[in-house]
DNA sequence: ATTGAGGTCTGAAGCGTTTCAGATTTCTGT
DNA sequence: ACAGAAATCTGAAACGCTTCAGACCTCAAT
């Protein structure tokens, strides 16, 4: 069964494509009775027209940007969504969006069909930090088509950029742990394939180390980036363990702090008496939770509307200006999940 | 300054369009020699191809489907959408998203703008329930590109629809508040534009009537559908007063009562001791909080794959066979927010 | 009946690609 | 040096649509 074309319509209604044409395009110039026919056969046949062939000459095109984020389920995204959208806006660009769901093919499809539907450029919060593979934004490149990663990948691939400095960020959480007296601070970590999880380990490092002190081993929890794991590594370390436990616990994102909290209270833990706790991002659920989570705020909407007007900016420039990389700065919100220790 | 064609690389290179077209597909039928010719030119062109000018016969087009949801967010709609693409990728399509962020007037662009991409069909969550206007839509009928409503809309628009029958959950809630005891009810009260704000309402309304109760003008507060709306109105409707308040509450949805547990936490009151709280969702916080959240959980995965599901089924029949409708059930969540009165 | 002004319709040209039959060039073996 | 095969390249045709100059109609005015 292939495709009805405008050809078969006016076939159907015996009269000519041009007529066709001018009836699917609302044109006046069509006699009533002409195009009650023509609409008929439009009907009879289910023809559909091919946008594609459509909008080639015409209409100046609809333009948009495409989005391809990691995940669909934290909150965190949605901030910068609407960010891009924003600033998109202003320049007469939708935003059209696609999740890689954290899987690297999925990424790399996603890219296929935003280019397949002749997106001006892309923005990519790339789901692997650390891949080797770049072929998918080397092809990006020769075909011309601009984009900008926002939240880039380690080593030293040459595209625009849009990050947050997260070694320094957790560099300055973990400082202020340690400056209200915490000597034992554990680690809820991210995903071992995330960069950020990385890049936020080495930060506490770092600033542990300034004091000399360091993360043990036993504190180190690979939790993941999900509520849930949160709150069953929180159980896991802290079901049955005496005093002999850390006095503050850094996860890698807020979520995990909540599922945290709540492992805690569970275990009939008191944040922040007992244990104090961090996130990072500042999701908005963040400030309204019964103990109000001290975290690193992500500047999420500046990082979406940085990150589409740094595409929109190289879309109007010759592609051999070199690449850009723009750095945004976070937030310690210090509340009630953390206390100065006596 | 209008676009570089093939032919203006074919004639900096040197060679014929069929040549350079053989290179942009990585034929292998090129010398390497031509081949470096001809993508210095690309390069120095700075040509891209028009993917819509390449799709027509070519590559079994990537399938997509479109999905246009009302904001971004509440995390309500990430299950969604996984749901959706969930299904999609088991028939080949690729799912792309657009937001409405509530506004009509997006809504009727993301339209649009998925129309001119070409995708295979359209899911929407209208940002209106009850817009007398629904000319998008019939302009979708007439161009024969399938779609679904997912959260219908109020009238008698005949389209295939996935819906929840949110009267008679919100009644389900309400009877199971007023069967443990409460007889003071008030309710947290979604847009005035949203449809589901009014189903909702209606259900309780019955639930009350049922055991001869009504819902007090001064128990109905208008606050909206964001986390900071229910802490406002939760902050505004209780404070300084005293045993005169409701001894339940309940929220349009989750956030609603996220944010009320907060304003609650805040003046002093305990919940459930003082007041009872039921959400509406069941988002993936809603057991995880400090004192976890009674609520009427939506089967949002299911909505995502059944509207995926029955457009794809649409897409495949002759557009007459009639619309389809598929209504789910909720399902009642009772946790530790809720307690039955003595 | 004739004219001419609108109102309608027609269909070839063109949009930027891919395709592919055939032309041209290069290579291999003798 | 030459035939034939293999490698490479060419360019017209086709994809499904819109556009638009001009043909054809209709009908009121003469």
């Amino acid at each position: 069964m292939s495709r009805v074309t405008i050809r078969e319509v006016a076939a159907r209604a015996g009269v000519s494509i041009g007529t066709v044409s001018a009836v699917i395009n609302g044109k006046s110039t069509v006699k009533d009775a002409t195009r009650s026919r023509v609409k008929a056969a439009i009907d009879s046949l289910e023809y559909r027209p091919v946008e594609a062939a459509r909008r080639r000459l015409q209409t100046p095109r609809e333009k948009s940007i495409g989005f391809i984020i990691k995940e669909l389920h934290n909150p965190y995204y949605a901030d910068i969504i609407v960010g891009a959208q924003q600033t998109a806006e202003v320049h007469g660009f939708r935003v059209i969006c696609m999740s890689s769901e954290q899987r690297f093919e999925y990424e790399k499809e996603a890219i296929q069909t935003l280019a397949s539907k002749d997106v001006e450029g892309i923005i990519i919060n790339p789901a692997l930090g650390d891949d080797p593979d770049v072929s998918h934004l080397e092809d990006l490149r020769e075909r011309n088509i601009p984009f900008v990663l926002l939240e880039g990948m380690r080593g030293d691939f040459p595209a625009s950029i849009v990050d947050v400095d997260n070694e320094a960020a957790a560099h300055g959480l973990t400082r202020y742990l340690v400056e209200i007296g915490h000597r034992r601070i554990a680690h809820f970590a991210g995903p071992r394939v995330s960069m950020h999880a990385g890049e936020r380990l080495d930060g506490i490092r770092r600033a542990l180390a300034e004091s000399g002190l360091v993360l043990r081993a036993e504190d180190l929890v690979h939790a993941g980036a999900a509520l849930e794991d949160g709150y069953r590594a929180g159980i896991e370390r802290f079901a049955g363990r005496g005093p002999e436990r850390p006095t503050a616990v850094t996860c890698f994102n807020d979520l995990i702090a909540v599922g945290l909290l709540r492992a805690l209270h569970e275990l009939g833990l008191r944040v922040p008496e007992d244990v104090s706790v961090t996130g990072f991002d500042d999701i908005n659920v963040a400030r309204y939770l019964t103990v109000p989570l001290t975290t690193m705020r992500m500047p999420r909407n500046e990082m979406g509307r940085q990150s589409a007007e740094l595409l929109i900016r190289r879309m109007r420039q010759p592609i051999t200006v070199p690449p850009e990389r723009i750095t945004l700065e976070t937030d310690l919100v210090v509340r009630a999940s953390t206390r100065r220790l006596a």
